[in-house]
DNA sequence: TCGCTTCTTGACCAGCCGGTCAAAGTCCTA
DNA sequence: TAGGACTTTGACCGGCTGGTCAAGAAGCGA
């Protein structure tokens, strides 16, 4: 920790622009690594091999290998952030918008199931990458507290923090528990392409009968 | 593999009942191991050394960690095997039934917060445990199927399998996400019985919304 | 009491892990 | 071309892991 070089430190705070090549060939490695092997397959060694680079350096870059993760998950971030905040800024009625959004979710877990599966892992182990997790979460969770703040109350049961946890788990656990229960998908893969289209139309459906309870409890 | 004592394998078919008590002691230990300091604390070192035993015990009764491991997660199934059965035989109209079912779920996992995480990481991380994980859960998709077999297609968007996909993920995801997510509570304690309580009510609110919905469906 | 079976132990092994470090290589500037 | 800073390497360390094994302890029926 407190022995860290000075190299390490001012490398930490670059962009990822100013990276070495082979820094950008651990980052690369260790995300497919993390890809065809899991969390539990990743170490310095085989990350490093992976890359056809010394295992020294990812200390000299990061000074541990609990920081090349938290890059490789900060990366996996950004891009969620980006395909998140396009999907919230599209107009619309609030039905439209969120169903948009449950669209582009659903288009993100389908291409970055891996990135999904390593959320959870920490989130379910309470890994040593929480906290990171955490300040990512948080942050999702401001943009649909924001996108449901006319139709929940700030409080309670039906506030969006409860509707926020509910919705994310559907659209997360179909990823994750699907293939579990894959016995019971007709075809036998709840990934392939009209398996995902059926889960889509109920994902869309859900949403549906909330807006409408919260419609008629508006109502009423 | 092929190498296991003969006494390993005699033993592994065993009850429960017939086991000695050191090998309820390992049990209990690695059960014990497990809620305190997680998956990754689990090895026959620390889990035998926790029950005051010699770590070879644990090879002569299951063969590798491995073994021991399926063990533990076969006890917890059991409970909530139990739990549940008896939540689903319960009468009643089928709401009242579907709201003693959450709550039956809903008291399990308050009290089984370690197995409910052990196996999300088992399915997020694809762990070695999966095909036993992959076993149960699907025991209990038929237990929810046969709850809604009435009012609900066979197949589909608005199938069985896709409502206990989504109910047990709005269970189950608050429990792992919810103390992540505790910045946002008020109180900061997602676990304690006010929020608590206050989910509840909300897995309420969303069971009858999705009942409403279905009612409309059948009738329109 | 003998002898067989079951149980239990501690010593031991190879293999992997994260991390350190001195030395060597590379690059750029003066 | 000299020299200093940055980069890269391979050898090395202690510590942990799952698993094996020969030897001894304990229980038990004859």
């Amino acid at each position: 920790m407190g022995t860290e070089s000075t190299a390490a430190v001012a490398r930490e705070g670059d962009a990822d622009e100013a990276r070495t090549e082979r820094a950008r060939a651990l980052l690369d490695a260790a995300e497919g690594l993390l890809e065809e092997a899991g969390v539990e397959a990743l170490s310095a060694r085989a990350v490093a091999e992976r890359a056809g680079v010394n295992k020294g350096l990812v200390f000299y870059y990061w000074g541990s290998t609990h920081g090349l993760f938290e890059q490789v998950l900060e990366r996996y971030y950004e891009r969620h952030k980006a395909s998140l905040e396009a999907a919230f800024d599209a107009e619309g009625s609030l039905r439209e918008r969120v169903h948009h959004v449950m669209d582009e979710y659903l288009d993100f877990m389908e291409e970055n199931g891996t990135y999904a599966r390593v959320v959870q892992q920490q989130v379910a182990s309470r890994g040593p990458h929480l906290p990171l997790v955490e300040k990512h979460l948080t942050e999702v969770l401001g943009l649909t507290a924001r996108m449901l703040a006319d139709v929940t109350p700030s409080d309670g049961p039906l506030s969006a923090r409860h509707f926020h946890l509910s919705i994310s788990a559907v659209v997360i656990n179909y990823f994750t528990y699907g293939p579990v229960l894959r016995a019971a998908f007709p075809g036998g893969d709840p990934l392939a392409a009209e398996a995902l289209a059926e889960r889509r139309a109920h994902v869309h459906w859900v949403v549906d009968a909330w807006l409408d309870g919260l419609e008629r409890a508006a109502a009423g």
